[in-house]
DNA sequence: ATGGCAAATGACCGCCAGTCATTTAATTGA
DNA sequence: TCAATTAAATGACTGGCGGTCATTTGCCAT
């Protein structure tokens, strides 16, 4: 009875060389200059059977983009794994969320674009849901070393670790933004290394957020932040 | 010759008309959903005439999303004109941009779906032009206190005041957009205030900027951020 | 061989951004 | 007052694309 098995390989298969045509197309042309003809003739695949395996073109724009939140979550999985003291370990995720930003930025660009009204609104209820789970797996992986901080009294104990969680992501990304972007006039006004700005940022923010003993003991540790004389 | 001027000023008031008409339907559908016909109904024009005042449907999404970069612009320049001391007029920044956000929000909305592709490819540069001097002038109004404070001493030194903007606008943008996109995951497991959130971490943000005899003095006149006893 | 079944196809549909030949309205000059 | 001229507005039309479905292809069991 291996056919039936073979069958499903195969069709997990096609799925995934589905995946691989439609990113090469969204990559170069972004979700509404691609078009679901060329994807097709990426994969050597006619339109039609594009829809047998996903139901529109924001569904396959989604399922490509869940490729970047795995590499995501396998980089932050690698950060925190290091045995080393919960604040570094924290520092850790910015660095590695500084890599997936360096090294895949595709993927982290249609993180961005999936926000539109043209994705929510097409996206069918199981994608969705796929990417509510995965969202959850990546938070909880951040505030793993947060608990940690907290309970050994390195954070202000009056922030939960979801709060800190959310503040160190959304000032990492929001910064990322700006910098992906590349604001014409920033990029001629601005004479700046805004990866390195970057980096201050989020020991800043992350700094602040500390007790007065974990300071002592870490903010030398921090990356990019040995200048600081305070 | 006051003919020729009369026509001048119809044509300006057709464009108002124009863009409050597809304000209307964008504010309603988004970029993708909206179509030229519905925004041509609503002006009680036909599509052709839309054609005649804006090359694309781009052009005119900008064109009403620069309504919302004026309004910013005037907050921001109430915010800073008070004739309070630098560092209250750089929080007051942030509590301007956090009313942009709440009474405002379709505006903010729409500023960042701009980011996407299809927009810049299509948008004309003369549009293109007129948002680059949009964003100066918006830039150069938040560093006017940044440079104020950096001149008294009042933030670290060894960053510019370009710099101290970027990050600071960076962080709030960052968190305004996970609000707004109430991701469904955060929504349900945090019970939290994401507003308070964004305020405290602004205050954090600012304060780790700050030099210690500026902490001593203004820490407590920042907003939200009393509980922090330091 | 042959019937059955899933996978794949591509012609086709409806919708929409953008165009353009034509119509309508306003202004001018005689 | 009435052509003539010019500017503004129109809406039928085109091309392209997302999505569908009746038909075909190819694989397997009998």
């Amino acid at each position: 009875m291996g056919i039936k098995e073979r069958r499903e390989r195969e069709k997990d298969a096609r799925r995934e060389e589905i995946i691989s045509a439609a990113e090469t197309v969204f990559f170069k042309k972004g979700l509404a200059e691609a078009t679901m003809d060329e994807i097709a003739e990426a994969a050597e695949l006619s339109k039609g059977t594009l829809y047998l395996y996903y139901k529109s073109k924001e569904d396959l724009y989604i399922a490509v983009s869940l490729r970047g939140a795995d590499i995501l979550h396998d980089l932050f999985e690698k950060a925190i794994a290091t045995g080393e003291p919960s604040i570094k370990r924290i520092a850790n995720l910015g660095e590695a969320y500084l890599e997936y930003f360096d090294k895949h930025r595709m993927y982290f660009r249609m993180q961005y674009f999936q926000e539109s009204t043209q994705v929510h609104s097409q996206v069918s209820p199981e994608i969705l849901q796929i990417c509510t789970e995965n969202s959850r797996r990546i938070w909880d992986l951040v505030m793993d070393p947060i608990k940690t901080a907290l309970e050994e009294g390195l954070l202000h104990r009056e922030l939960s670790p979801m709060e800190i969680a959310v503040m160190l992501w959304s000032n990492s990304n929001g910064l990322m933004r700006l910098i992906d972007r590349q604001d014409e006039y920033l990029k001629g006004a601005l004479g700046v290394d805004l990866v390195a700005l970057l980096r201050k940022s989020n020991a800043f923010l992350l700094e602040a957020m500390m007790t007065e003993e974990a300071q002592k003991q870490y903010t030398s540790t921090l990356p990019h932040h040995e200048s600081e004389a305070k």
